[in-house]
DNA sequence: GCGTAGATTTCGGAT
DNA sequence: ATCCGAAGTCTACGC
């Protein structure tokens, strides 16, 4: 990984077009060739990247940079989609390498997959006389989260299992509903839409379609899963 | 911005918790408290991050840490949301900081509005005898992107303008059209969902639905709304 | 390899 | 301030 403060301006030719004028900046060059613009603030987006595959040439400006003050000119290309990054640098105060070796990366807990799991695993939340069919129901169109069974009688429930919950996946609930009930094993099949938070307009259309809306506690969750009651 | 490379290890507790093992890392502090930790590879995205509103505290090691070799930590919080970020540092290979000032920022030309835009000045790529009603057309559930009056006779085009047509789109276009025919003013309205690129399964979902496709070309249209015709 | 769904999405505009 | 839609989204997973 090689660090660089520069003075720069920077244009991205691609799927889209993008400039940054002359200003001082951070380069991160990682080792796979991926290149980062990073401003002193802003969220961990940078203001312009290139992504691997990519490679990095060194060129010497052309006269019209001469005149500009440019010492100095990278460019980044992504060989397949043809997307091209070009930084003109100005002036370097600051130029390290450093060898940082492979990452064993990021472990996840409470994921829309953890969310689910512990919902097939605690089905009463949903309602009584519930039992789990299957999580991940294949259809035509994509699998349904939860499949549940009534035990009282004919009819199932299916779950739209989603971390934030809005109209989209009202949406989705709504065409495996249309689907599922065309199968004369299964139907009446009724529709929860479950989330750890729900948002007004989902909420709304849900309710207009029949559909039933369930806030998930994902502590509470896990800690009725672990095994460990509130009471102790 | 403070740039450092250490060897730590990261825990994240918030909206979901997350871990770093072990190894060696890039740390970027930027000048507003937010921190962003990369590792030699992936993509702009860091592997782990605290986004601003938030505060680095620097922490001395408890007698677990030490055991561990832990010299030194790092806690960002973010005060509102209650997301932490626990940095553990076993070594500092590079610690530098520097002045970077405002960026003033990306300037951007090709994204869903410039579309929008050409398509309004260039009705006729619609199809004939058609005249904008108007951009950004409000409706009780959104604004259309489009809407076109047929010069001919009753009738009216709604026009949903995506970048990337996917089967949201469609579906947002199809809640558009039903509420729209409800209007005796506008009705009958007919649906075109344009795009520089359509998914396959956004195309049979919206010519199932009556939907008609179109595909742009933002280099063409940009070359029209220039007055450059392609002779010269 | 492609395509789709999720994300600590982030970012910007409008209400 | 909040809500909502777009993004050069990126990434993991299923086919």
């Amino acid at each position: 990984m090689r660090l660089v403060i520069a003075r720069c301006s920077v244009d991205y030719t691609g799927r889209l077009n993008a400039h940054l004028p002359l200003a001082t900046r951070l380069l991160v060059h990682k080792n796979d060739g991926s290149l980062l613009v990073h401003s002193d603030g802003g969220s961990y987006k940078p203001l312009n990247w290139m992504s691997p595959p990519c490679s990095l040439t060194r060129e010497d400006p052309d006269e019209v940079d001469l005149e500009d003050g440019v010492i100095e000119r990278w460019r980044v290309t992504h060989a397949k989609t043809g997307d091209a990054l070009l930084v003109r640098i100005h002036e370097i105060m600051h130029d390290t390498a450093h060898d940082l070796g492979v990452d064993p990366g990021l472990i996840k807990d409470g994921v829309e997959a953890d969310l689910q799991r512990l919902l097939a695993e605690q089905v009463s939340v949903v309602g009584e006389n519930l039992t789990l069919v299957r999580r991940e129901y294949p259809t035509a169109i994509g699998p349904v989260d939860l499949l549940l069974r009534n035990d009282d009688g004919p009819g199932t429930v299916a779950i739209e299992v989603k971390r934030r919950g809005d109209i989209d996946g009202v949406e989705q609930l709504t065409r495996y509903l249309e689907l599922l009930n065309r199968d004369p094993l299964l139907a009446p099949v009724t529709g929860v839409f479950a989330a750890q938070e729900i948002k007004p307009q989902a909420r709304v259309l849900a309710t207009d379609r029949g559909i039933r809306c369930l806030t998930l506690d994902y502590d509470e969750m896990k800690g009725v899963q672990s095994g460990a009651p509130r009471l102790f």
